[in-house]
DNA sequence: AATAAATAATACCGTTCGGTATATTTTTAG
DNA sequence: CTAAAAATATACCGAACGGTATTATTTATT
């Protein structure tokens, strides 16, 4: 069974972590969390080491939640060519579903803790490389399957559908403008069918 | 001439922008200012109203310094076709031109004032739709010149050229990587053969 | 139910925050 | 050269900052 401590920690961190996400490392203060919370320092405190550490837990559970949904998704689909067309889909409802958490935690973390913060910007890092590798792995699936040209640079192609989708990401938040989410998405499917497809 | 308060003002803006762009408005502190202008408050409260109008003209500064740089470039270009290859190109150096500055400051503040500065936020989707504009318009006048196909959507592919730029900046930018800028550009340019050029 | 252990609340630490009123210095004008 | 004006420095404000030591309260164990 959970100990209180446990259920208090979580409640702590699905709390916080849309805040961080938001406003960032400097833009978030103790009382901020406190606030939010209902809880006092001495809770906070008493479960989490200090401010960084809290940053980082939160960074990590709103990256899971995305990258939870996106398997999730993708495993009920069979064909790796069919899991790269779910991937776009995915991105297309990707804005909706993340803007109550306060939208791209790859996004907003990999800016702000780009010149302040070494071991986050690691960590972001870390996330965009398991998640192009996804791609990558799926194309190369897709090669062995059949599905894919043989001569298909998979790598390549995991880096450019991933760049593509952080652009609209950025582009359809900033412009708080959900066109050019699709239309990228459409971009994606497109280059899918004229470069990958045999 | 200029008055000794224009020059200081000056002073204050060109060591601050960086500042502002690198850590974010929450993430800059007054005694940072003061610090790195070796000035005092006084003077800098004396040429500024406040910290809110001081990061808002340092963005502008940022801002600006890319533009006349972008349209220094490609003024030199007659051929509009060549004026979007002239962009590429201009991207290819893009992380490098500002790093010294601390990275791109659409991206940067895009994402730091997205939930905190609503002013700002507006400034940067201005610049944003002004860049955009600047590609939907080459791509209208190769129309003309007779250099692009007649059927482009030229707003289409003013909007995703700047994405992907975007995304690219992000990338490269994120990852510390100047190969993902390069593929991105490669990409954008293979477009333009493939769609736009008749 | 009594005791030990875990958890949360309180009060406070020194520091830094953005901002301002006043004093001093520097520049400009006559 | 002097006086007025402009620009900068100094000293300080109350509030908020992240963090901690201590106290109070729950929870778990026997």
């Amino acid at each position: 069974m959970a100990t209180k401590a446990e259920l208090t920690a979580e409640h702590i961190i699905r709390t916080v972590a849309p805040i961080f996400n938001k406003h960032g490392y400097s833009g978030t203060s103790m009382s901020d969390l406190t606030k939010a919370t209902g809880l006092t320092k001495g809770a906070i405190y008493g479960n989490f080491t200090n401010k960084e550490e809290l940053a980082f837990i939160a960074f990590k559970y709103n990256v899971d939640r995305v990258v939870n949904q996106i398997s999730q998704e993708l495993s009920a689909i069979e064909s790796p060519l069919n899991q790269l067309y779910g991937l776009t889909n995915f991105y297309r409802r990707y804005r909706s579903y993340t803007i109550e958490v306060g939208g791209c935690p790859i996004i907003n973390i990999g800016v702000d803790a780009n010149h302040d913060s070494p071991i986050l910007l690691a960590k972001v890092q870390e996330v965009i490389s398991k998640l192009q590798y996804l791609i990558t792995k799926m194309i190369k699936k897709g090669i062995e399957a059949g599905e894919i040209k043989k001569d298909v640079d998979a790598e390549k192609y995991g880096r450019l559908i991933y760049t593509v989708i952080e652009g609209a990401v950025f582009m359809t938040v900033t412009m708080n403008n959900d066109s050019y989410m699709n239309e990228m998405m459409n971009h994606i499917d497109g280059v899918i069918k004229s470069d990958l497809v045999r």
